[in-house]
DNA sequence: GTGAAAGCGCTAACAC
DNA sequence: GTGTTAGCGCTTTCAC
């Protein structure tokens, strides 16, 4: 194989080959000001014979566009995520800009050093799952000094930002709501860590199906899961591995639904007789598992198609207050939450 | 909250208020060349309190490096391309590299116009997962021309290009002999679209393993499936749904295994008494689901380290012939392939 | 050790 | 319509 050196052709090269100069050159290949059919032909002839591509780092340089969008996540292996890039780079790739990727392991110092990054590298905007309720203070600077930022996923009232979430309090509550309803009354709950702004909400939405229908809230029913599978396994064990253990388990996401039933599998339980459950999130194989898993569902993929469209918004001049997308979630009925219970 | 129209912090403005040079200002911020340690404290000082952030645009423009690098797989919601992703995000950050990731969904057309853009925004390297066995001619020619490649996932013998695979023959033959030793006979196998390279290996495998045990290949029990779980249901309906079905079958990819344990369900049918399963790639609730099922486990996140430290060695300025890692697979037998049969 | 000046590849005034 | 010229923000000679 042959090695070409031709590693940058540069306007001023098809310039010469064409027999312009080089702004007449850099005009028939930018497609902007005006140039004669004839010299457009012999430049694009030239361009296309010598394969010519423009460098679009010094064009951002000097428009001051990178058309690219930063996406800092916990970590793109966790499928929600996962749903979330694809839906934001279908959104933004219409318009040409491409995701530059960042995972922050739910770690505010790397979200940080990661944001830092993708801030030098230019990026046009950020779209960011905080693992901060508390600080996001670097994140509305970065705003209000012109790289609009899009939070997604953690509500985050008080934050001068647009945000895309969904309806967690309501979710988590219809869940709950449903687990009493059919017989349920000592509910464990599964939660992600309390940093996490959307868990204070599922939390909530708990705290308020168990008021609404006159039973005690029990701190003991209540454990911390983290941002893996192995955590919520770990969880669920402490919370099912007892005598006086829930007849029901309400799982805060999809990390910890995995987690959960890794370990009622392991503890030999019996969904939904042994323990019942319901999960925050769908997930691939939730019908397909016997019994399929009763879940709250949530439109993964439209909260980072619309938090693409809020920022590209942005980017092409909306200067109005925060917009906050709440979206709606569903509880999908199905096997793991049991029929009525005597 | 105040607009502060602090853009864009440029070395002349700290050199200014440092009360140096540019050119010092740029040595001590950039840290090279030689400045005193006084006009060193003054500049990082300045730098600090005004709130420099340096343009790696503009360095990369001079540079000639951004320390970029793009990634192309199928889809980042495929949950074998997520965590390549992250075991690629991984082995390059340590390095100061970041991700540009671009989604092709399979298709040849739109994997050219990613690797377009991304070379036009001038990364440093691609990995790219090619939908194409025939023509990477456009992936050579990148790397001749100084973008160096690393094709991951799907073999490509011919490429003049690194590679990271997997033992997708020898994986599928084990999986194959595995069912065949438990007594089964007709097997049927779901494969991925023929243009993936990897299919035609796991293919192979399925095939050497009848040969070896003497069985006849029947085309009949071949279906291809496709780039998304609904494909690999349709496929094993297909497969399934007629008296003379098939006792086993062989998914050649996550996906496919996916949308075959749904199918199955569906028929209502009874892993592994109705049908065994053997899957290619582990996935998370392998373990959980009843019966666990067998798999071909393959070392995912390793694919995306292997390939990014050989781009990143290669960028290093590694000189050498293409390099081709095969990572092992392992047949992990849990309970959806049976045990021995009559 | 430091500053002046050139240049990375492109866009954008500004003349002609 | 076209060419000349001046930058974008940085790195890098080259004198001093």
């Amino acid at each position: 194989m042959a090695i070409l050196p031709s590693v940058g052709l540069t306007v001023s090269d098809i310039a010469s080959a064409a027999g312009v100069s080089q702004a007449t050159a850099a005009r028939a290949l930018g497609n902007y000001g005006s140039v004669s059919d004839g010299a457009r032909e012999k430049v694009l002839e030239a361009a296309n014979r010598l394969g010519y591509r423009r460098n679009e780092l010094a064009a951002a340089l000097v428009a001051g566009s990178t058309q690219t969008i930063g996406l800092v996540v916990g970590d793109i292996e966790n499928p929600f995520f996962a749903t979330v890039a694809r839906g934001v780079a279908d959104a933004i790739e219409v318009e040409g800009h491409t995701l530059l990727l960042a995972n922050s392991d739910e770690d505010l110092e790397r979200e940080r050093h990661a944001v830092e990054a993708l801030r030098s590298r230019q990026v046009d905007g950020l779209i960011v799952a905080s693992s901060s309720a508390e600080d996001v203070s670097f994140l509305e600077s970065a705003s209000s000094s012109g790289t609009p930022v899009v939070l997604i996923d953690r509500p985050m009232p008080d934050a001068e930002l647009d945000t895309v979430t969904v309806e967690n309090a309501a979710g988590a509550e219809a869940a709950v709501a449903h687990l009493i309803e059919v017989g349920h009354r000592r509910i464990g709950v599964l939660t992600d860590q309390p940093e996490i702004a959307s868990a204070g909400e599922r939390l909530e939405g708990y705290r308020a199906a168990l008021d609404r229908a006159g039973l005690e809230f029990d701190e003991e029913l209540v454990v911390e899961g983290g941002p893996s599978q192995e955590d919520g396994r770990r969880g669920t064990l402490k919370l099912l591995d007892r005598p006086d253990r829930p007849t029901a388990l309400f799982t805060a996401s999809n990390l910890a639904t995995y987690g959960a039933l890794s370990a009622i599998a392991a503890l030999g339980l019996t969904i939904p007789d042994d323990v019942a459950l319901v999960g925050f999130d769908d997930f691939p194989l939730a019908e397909v598992l016997a019994p399929p898993i009763t879940v709250v569902s949530q439109p993964v993929s439209q909260i980072g198609q619309e938090a693409g469209r809020l920022l590209l918004e942005r980017l092409a001049g909306e200067q109005g207050p925060p917009r906050r997308v709440r979206l709606k979630t569903e509880l999908t009925v199905r096997g793991s939450s049991g029929g009525p219970r005597s």
